[in-house]
DNA sequence: CGCGTGACGTCTC
DNA sequence: CGAGACGCCACGC
């Protein structure tokens, strides 16, 4: 699995990661999207595990800002990914981002667009 | 064409 | 609120 991820970054062979990379690139600071709007909006509404699995791939160099990408209820990614959620919410916060007191993002008020 | 794989999404218990 | 169960699907083999 890693392997064919690790050829399709290097490749750059798929459109549809490649426009999930140019996507999430685009989310301004402060503001959240949603695997599964940054699915829609790359063309596949429903493939919104493939979001996170081009994430979790990201190519090296590009600097995506994984922690602006959060499911549906707002929930955070689960900790493997950061490490720990504590540090997907600094930086999150960091960017003035607000969570709600169950520790979800506030995403009436933060989604992109 | 089928199998395996998930940073998903949504619905039950 | 936690844990499953399903359905979803791109992509390599």
């Amino acid at each position: 699995m890693l392997e064919y991820l690790k050829s399709v970054k290097e490749k750059s062979s798929s459109g549809f990661f490649k426009e999930v990379y140019r996507l999430v690139a685009k989310v301004p600071r402060g503001r959240v999207a949603t695997y599964g709007q940054i699915a829609a909006l790359a063309g596949r509404p429903t493939a919104a595990r493939y979001v996170g699995f081009a994430l979790s791939s990201s190519p090296d160099g590009l600097e995506l800002p994984y922690h602006r990408i959060v499911n549906r209820t707002g929930r955070l990614a689960p900790d493997p990914v950061f490490g720990d959620q504590s540090i997907q919410r600094k930086l999150l916060r960091r960017e003035g981002i607000t969570f709600l007191p169950d520790g979800r993002i506030n995403m009436k008020k933060h989604l992109w667009k």
